[in-house]
DNA sequence: TAGTGGTCTAGACCACTGG
DNA sequence: CAGTGGTCTAGACCACTAA
């Protein structure tokens, strides 16, 4: 009873599913609540969420269809994620950024640096800002850190696009030319009670990682 | 009966909400569906609802907050709209587009390009490409392209992001330098069995406008 | 007219939390 | 121990569509 039966359901689904053409209908609703011997409500929480993630599509009194492979759902608020590679750590006050966590101004910062590899070039590098305090309080470690940072549905997330010249320090890092225009993307991850945790700045190499979205 | 009951009862929960502290608990579900007259499963769609839009929070076991004022999720996929003023209207062949479009590369295209402003200034440029034969079968009127495009849940739209230069044509339009970096959005408009209808480009000008995401 | 998805009900049991 | 949200059931009626 680990767990719920319209999890279990979804992937059953699943592998009926993945031997079904593209924009062929799948049993209806009744029919399949019956062969897996749940009720019709379980059944449509299993569908739903396959609905939701772009695996199905429902056509109202005509039935739920399969979609065409590869326009599954992306998340959009994280990067992929490839390995990371802590570039360092920095101690200090940034009186710009205190502000938008919420802390008074000279109160110390943690800036965390990483790097993060695709295929032996640099793919992004992301700038962890978080309370020296908080720091210390909720996290004590850098691995909790990264593990909040990559955690779903703990936070809102707030990001902001900006479109930059690549920093002349990460230039030399991602291999690209001093004048490439690049995206730097700024998180804010707030408690669901709206209290700012951390920020984070995020800077694509265009030549190795591109953003995309999709619904 | 036009309106299904957890509509009705998802205003009525917003009435309730509006009045209410952030962070503080509303009643329970049991004590709302008896309030509502409705079965806890209506209720719990209603609140399911807010709480996809961020509205609401859940604590399993001890109950449902309100959301600290703005945190409400931003929907992404599209740039807050402008009025849009159409620029001009080309129909020639697009070979670098033909094929993301899925049609033969020597076949016409329209491009359809606009400009929305935000207080005198210009925020974004969208081009928009769709192929001449789709446009008279299903168009025919450029205000039905624009209505499509702007319609929800209609399409799977999938979007990536480019940093570059300002296009020489639209740096004066933007009233920005010529060496300024932007942010470029390419998306694919593809019906739900996976065809493709609309590629669009916007061009968003970063003096006037940010591109935000909220989850 | 038969079948589909969309909605709705009135119960039920569970795991977990806080006092 | 009482209360919460999470899950689940076995029915039901509706609007719409395709044959």
């Amino acid at each position: 009873m680990a767990k719920p039966v319209y999890q279990q359901v979804k992937t059953e689904l699943l592998d009926l599913i993945s031997q079904q053409e593209s924009n062929t209908a799948i049993p209806s609703e009744r029919a399949l609540s019956q062969k897996f011997n749940v009720s019709r409500m379980t059944l449509r929480k299993a569908i739903n969420e396959l609905v939701d993630e772009g695996v199905l599509y429902r056509d109202t009194t005509r039935g739920t269809f399969v979609s065409e492979k590869g326009l599954i759902k992306k998340n959009s608020l994280r990067p992929s994620h490839y390995s990371r590679h802590l570039l360092y750590m920095t101690r200090r006050v940034f009186k710009d950024i205190a502000p938008i966590l919420e802390i008074p101004v000279y109160e110390d910062l943690l800036r965390i640096v990483s790097k993060h590899n695709k295929d032996e070039r640099v793919a992004y590098i992301d700038e962890i800002y978080v309370s020296k305090r908080r720091y210390m309080d909720d996290y004590q470690d850098i691995d909790h850190v990264f593990e909040a940072i990559e955690s779903k549905d703990e936070f809102h997330i707030h990001q902001t696009f900006y479109p930059i010249l690549v920093p002349v320090q990460f230039a030399n890092l991602m291999e690209i030319a001093l004048d490439r225009p690049i995206i730097m993307v700024e998180s804010l991850y707030r408690t669901k009670k709206g209290e700012p945790i951390f920020l984070t700045k995020t800077f694509y190499n265009p030549e190795v990682e591109t953003i995309e979205i999709s619904n």
